[in-house]
DNA sequence: GGTTCATTTCTACC
DNA sequence: ACTGGTAGAAATGAACC
């Protein structure tokens, strides 16, 4: 039978000498189907030079022992033309039976003293299937093969099940819409197998439903009572075989949700059998838990947010509720959980169940709102890397840079390295450090006519420019690129990279190609999937030189990311010099970016300079303008008479306001003194000088002298980066967070630590004077800490570059200083 | 017992 | 441990007198 259908998700089936893929789907007409395949499972041995390689191919042919009650040996082997980081090698292809094999395998070929290395032996086989038979996750395939009745490929709770004969992508690609399904748990207690699931919401594209055991009056159709836990958890499971999502969406659901769910089954006997094929939801425990449903794509979207968008987000946490506030401008209802936690344990009749229901509903609201937000963004990831949607919803911007590398290696015929070891991991990590960007000094003071002008993704460009990668690294020699010199360590010395364009300059060139023609595109038709390939290619073409000099990277390249980093200072300080030669002052640059006072000359004078240097740019790099505005400010470090690198604020020509660096745009100040410093920085900006914010910032002093600001406006927020006891300095944050574990809060490492230094003995420290929100009255808090420590620290400098020092700020009474307060 | 300075920690910039 | 280096700054904690 013929089938169109769209692949899902992949698993594989062992089937003691086989093993075969099974892409769970949806067809065109909106079945659910699997699709059986198999594909070969091999890896690759590099002999040394100067063996007989026929005979040594022979050997390894005979290759088999008996392993955990079967025999794994060798199928085959073939000898192949391939290359290898560039070069040209002649390598054996030894297939086996079963991908499990080849980790025993190619223990026995390690030991054959003709056997120089062995590779792609830790490539998934999923991501083998993928790539040999080219069948691409999300995109729709053509197929025949025969229809499966039975139960050879497990009990499958699927339309159709085909045994697959032959496979192509199809012609016509039109939009796929998947069926999604938010979920979120209640429980009342966040320690796994001991507490309860309370209720679990589910919402979909015509489904918003509450399942809970906690019995109210008056509820709306759409909530089911249960009886019990056990019977909530079974009702959740025939909810879920109903809707036949496919793609099941939690807030942070691989760490919480799921594995709650699946210890509260197991508590009461019964299978959180989510899977297609009646499996049990599996875990795979790591650093972070992850969740999967076999044939249903499970997605956490806490974690592809934290991975692929978080650092555009003006969010100071990525909780449901800020994430969603900031990008689809809804909230979480506001609900007292730890009132409800405490009537919990002594009077659950007291609970307003009603409204507890409706803020569980919203979450999954929330959830699925974010989903078909991100949709685009995941899917066409997912399409770019090529990796299935379950994968690349959880991968970090490495994974996904070194997965696009290895789904197009075909093309150059090259044999991919070895994930690094454990050892090679340590040594990678335990090298100097290089040399990064290049950071102008400025100096502190107010510009007038500032033009920016910026180098268009300056590391990608010059990768492709100067061919950087470990293929490509060689001796001096003709047809190679010099690099300036190259600080590692305290070493300095220059590198060569061949001319002949190599595989990870040639796909990180056709990213930045196709980046720009989507650019166009996008011009003329603007839409969410142009929208998110953009910004999907943008931020691949950043990681990738990251990704040369991350230790865990399989094209690791210290040398190449060093060059990158070298080669890029060096045109930042030649356009400097440029610019300055043409008379204009450059008041600051940081690694891309040359700030420099247009003076008396026109925008358009300096465009042409611009003009003129790009002309004289190698390669494809290129120098754009940033913009042009109004005026700017710069101040000194707090510490030195110098300026402040990377804290500066612009004025646009449309009055726009750019803040970088500051206080305001810091999470770990207090919303009153970053909303001070936003508002002085507004008023100097756009009235060129200090009087208003003076005055301004009398005020507010005096208001914290008399205590009236509120104390919401002075909590301190502090993210807990590492465990509790692994902290030699004990700051505010690590006491307060002690406190609140002591205390039964779920704090740990991510946590959020809020908290407010309040009135103590003066030679305190702070972190004695801290105190969390509600352990101090309205009006407790330190007048010291705030008016010195907070608003002075965020304001001070800043009128320094008026000449207003800090003891005029005191209230008028210039001869007291500021130290008395 | 108080001052000074290095270290630890967090967060931002690009 | 899950892309890189550069930089500012607060607060602690140890060194110092």
């Amino acid at each position: 039978m013929k089938l169109k259908f769209i692949p899902l998700d992949f698993d594989n089936i062992d089937m003691g000498n086989d093993c075969f893929i099974r892409i769970f789907g949806r067809t065109d007409n909106g079945k659910r189907c699997c699709v059986i395949d198999k594909t070969d499972s091999y890896f690759w041995i590099i002999p040394k030079k100067d063996i007989d390689i026929e005979k040594y191919a022979e050997k390894v042919k005979k290759t088999k022992i008996e392993h955990a009650g079967r025999e794994a040996k060798v199928l085959d082997v073939r000898i192949k033309d391939k290359k290898y980081l560039g070069k040209d090698v002649k390598a054996l292809q030894v297939f086996v039976n079963n991908p499990k094999d080849i980790m025993t395998i190619k223990d026995l070929v390690k030991t054959m003293p003709e056997t120089e290395e062995k590779k792609e032996i830790d490539l998934n086989y999923i991501t083998r299937y993928i790539i040999d038979k080219n069948v691409k996750p999300l995109v729709w395939q053509d197929c025949t093969g025969k229809e499966i009745l039975d139960t050879k490929y497990g009990d499958l709770d699927v339309d159709i099940i085909l045994e697959l004969s032959e496979i192509k992508e199809s012609k016509e690609q039109e939009d796929f819409e998947p069926r999604i399904l938010a979920f979120d748990i209640e429980a009342s207690g966040f320690e796994m197998a001991k507490g309860e699931v309370l209720m679990v919401s589910l919402v979909g594209k015509n489904i918003q439903k509450v399942i809970t055991c906690k019995k109210f009056q008056n509820a709306p159709e759409n909530v089911i009572f249960a009886d019990n836990e056990e019977d909530l958890l079974k009702k959740f499971k025939e909810e879920i075989k109903k809707y036949q999502p496919d793609c099941l969406v939690g807030y942070f659901s691989d760490g919480f949700d799921l594995p709650y769910m699946r210890a509260s089954c197991d508590k009461n006997d019964i299978k959180l059998d989510l899977g297609l094929d009646k499996s049990n939801v599996a875990f795979t425990r790591g650093i972070m838990t992850t969740s999967k449903i076999t044939g249903i794509v499970h997605i956490d979207l806490y974690k592809f947010i934290n991975n692929t968008i978080a650092y555009i987000l003006q969010s100071e946490t990525l909780s449901l509720n800020d994430v969603a506030k900031e990008l689809i401008g809804e909230e979480k209802l506001k609900l007292d959980l730890a009132d409800i936690s405490k009537q919990l344990k002594k009077d659950d009749s007291k609970v307003d169940w009603k409204k507890y229901y409706l803020y569980n509903l919203q979450d999954s609201i929330l959830t699925y709102k974010l989903a078909l937000k991100m949709w685009y963004n995941l899917s066409e990831l997912t399409k770019f890397i090529q990796e299935p949607l379950f994968h690349v919803s959880r991968s970090s911007y490495s994974q996904l840079v070194e997965n696009y590398i290895l789904h197009n290696l075909k093309e150059f015929n090259e044999i991919a390295p070895n994930r690094p070891t454990r050892d090679k991991i340590l040594e990678r990590r335990s090298r100097p450090k290089y040399e990064g960007a290049f950071v102008f000094q400025p100096q502190a003071g107010l510009y007038e006519k500032v033009a920016v002008f910026d180098f268009r993704s300056l590391y990608p460009s010059v990768i492709v420019s100067f061919n950087l990668s470990s293929a490509s690294l060689q001796e001096e020699g003709k047809d190679t690129y010099e690099t300036p010199e190259v600080d590692i360590g305290k070493n300095k010395q220059k590198f060569y990279f061949g001319k002949e364009k190599s595989f990870i300059p040639i796909l990180l060139q056709r990213l930045i190609e196709t980046r720009k023609k989507i650019k166009e595109e996008k011009k003329k038709n603007p839409s969410p999937i142009l929208e998110a390939r953009d910004y999907n290619l943008k931020t691949l073409s950043n990681a990738a030189y990251g990704y040369l000099g991350f230790f865990g990277a399989r094209y690791y390249s210290l040398e190449s990311a060093a060059s990158a980093a070298a080669i890029s200072r060096f045109y930042t300080q030649k356009t400097i010099d440029t610019i300055q030669k043409k008379g204009y002052k450059v008041i600051y640059a940081d690694t891309d970016s040359i700030m420099f006072l247009l003076g008396e000359s026109t925008e358009k004078q300096a465009l042409e300079l611009l003009k003129q240097i790009n002309e004289n740019l190698p390669g494809t790099m290129e120098l754009e303008l940033e913009d042009f505005y109004k005026r700017g400010i710069f101040v000194t470090k707090r510490t030195g008479e110098f300026g402040a690198k990377k804290k500066y604020a612009m004025l646009s020509k449309n009055d726009k306001i750019k803040i970088r660096g500051f206080e305001t745009v810091r999470r770990d100040w207090c919303d009153l003194a970053k909303e001070v410093q936003d508002k002085i920085l507004n008023m100097i900006l756009k009235e060129g000088n200090a009087d208003n914010a003076l005055v301004y910032v009398k005020e507010i002093i005096k208001e914290i002298k008399s205590k009236k600001i509120p104390k919401e406006k002075l909590i301190i927020r502090t993210q807990l980066k590492k465990a509790i006891d692994e902290y030699e300095a004990i700051g505010p944050h690590v006491v307060i967070a002690k406190r609140m574990i002591d205390r039964g809060m779920p704090i740990d490492i991510g946590s959020m630590i809020e908290y407010i230094v309040s009135e103590g003995k003066e030679k305190d420290r702070i972190r004695d004077k801290a105190k969390m929100p509600d352990e101090i009255k309205e009006g407790g808090y330190d007048i010291h800490y705030y008016v010195h420590n907070q608003i002075m620290h965020a304001v001070g400098n800043i009128f320094e570059v008026f000449k207003v020092s800090l003891e005029e700020l005191s209230e008028g009474k210039k001869q007291k200083s500021l130290s008395e307060f």
